[in-house]
DNA sequence: TTCATGATAATTGTCGACAATTGGGGAATA
DNA sequence: TATTCCCCAATTGTCGACAATTATCATGAA
């Protein structure tokens, strides 16, 4: 171990199957690979430049992660995300989420604390830059939950909600081309629950988490509604 | 289609993967495999007799709902939960069931809610003639845990607590060789949340069954402090 | 035109073999 | 005796080829 370690190979990334995990986890959210559109493992092993063996196991871990939909002897797609499943999934990050802000109230240390409010601020400087609804800012909304689960330090909910479910948050986000944030109110939001959490107040954090989840939703149930009326007139 | 349908293939078990996959999953669940022990490739492959390229991805899936653990280049072992792990299990139920108890209470059709206070009324029956703690009730209390979840008619929640969780939940009482499942007390909580339920109260629905399954982490927590203080006892 | 039907091409499922990495055991040395 | 190093066996990672299934499309009949 006297060595210079100039090869810092993170973990996760010491096989092709791991490599090519990764790199299709990233298309899809970030969707180069198109929602819904079919892919082929002839395909993908000539555009990875690996065999059929790794890029089988690699698929086999992106649909255990509902990234894409396989049915037997016929194929996988990407997966595509319905309005439906959109509000369901808001519904499973309430129940973690909140929880996650709970235990965060109980478990979080001084440091971890200091760190989120830094997020925090950052955030609120690049929104004034910026001017509202940015791409840093939707990032970042994940980067504050993103701390918060970590803050909760029950290593179970971090891989459900770090792991799974917050790359589904993001390809939602490009799927539909999520622009109301409602930013503003996010962060007065954001910042009641660093307060709550400070004060270590787990009952609160949990309640305002929840609210925050919830009025996340609501914004988008009533962004499609409209988007719905929209279409209905345009037809009409 | 006009055969005597002779051969129902259920889904899933169309592919050599999928096969051996579940029959690991419930050799793991059913302690045959015993936690925290090694599994290799080559000994797995003859065992069930087939080629290591299904075994591989069937392990992959393993991996990912957290039946096993892999190490790169070193191989893989049975999950074996620590107290802790167990602890932090109960908490994403708590934040999972609770919810799904909610969406029961607005989503749950008489049909379901019939079924429901069937399970309940078996079990009961079940346990006087066991009187008490018996394997059927240990698994009837999945069942009626089970239910709900379809009732709340979220399917990422399904999939999330009956595909993921309840394997584990099941991995536990094998491990721990689960006794004290608190039989009366439970009968009388399941009833309680059937009535909210079955009354449309979702915020009660709610609070019981998170009520439900944090007595049932009180009671585990405490059984292992016994544990650790007789073994205390028995050194000194 | 429409629908059933069958051949064909493409894709998925499975297998065995080879390469790369790891862990352990034994020999050599201090 | 303890320790270090090296070699070897075993396991994991990867690949290419073959078998099985499916989708497509052309053909022909109603």
């Amino acid at each position: 171990m006297n060595s210079a370690a100039p090869e810092q190979t993170s973990p996760e990334v010491r096989t092709l199957a791991e490599r090519v995990f990764h790199q299709l986890q990233d298309a899809i959210v970030r969707g180069e690979l198109a929602p819904g559109s079919k892919i082929t493992e002839p395909g993908l092993s000539k555009a990875y430049g690996i065999s059929r063996g790794p890029l089988r196991e690699a698929m086999r871990r992106l649909e255990a992660h509902r990234l894409i939909e396989r049915v037997p002897h016929v194929g996988a797609r990407v997966v595509k995300l319905s309005m439906k499943e959109l509000l369901e999934l808001f519904d499973v990050r309430e129940a973690l989420e909140s929880m996650a802000a709970r235990l965060a109230a109980e478990h979080m240390t001084r440091e971890e604390i200091a760190g989120l409010r830094e997020v925090l601020a950052l955030h609120e400087r690049q929104s004034d830059l910026k001017s509202g609804e940015a791409y840093y800012q939707r990032e970042g909304d994940l980067d504050f939950h993103y701390r918060i689960v970590l803050g909760s330090h029950n290593r179970m909910l971090m891989t459900m909600l770090c792991d799974d479910l917050y790359y589904l948050v993001r390809l939602y986000r490009t799927q539909f081309s999520a622009s109301g944030t409602r930013p503003q109110r996010a962060f007065v939001e954001h910042h009641r629950i660093v307060d709550a959490i400070e004060a270590g107040d787990a009952e609160l954090a949990e309640l305002l988490m929840r609210r925050h989840v919830s009025a996340s939703r609501a914004n988008v149930a009533d962004r499609y509604a409209e988007i719905l009326k929209e279409q209905a007139e345009a037809t009409a």
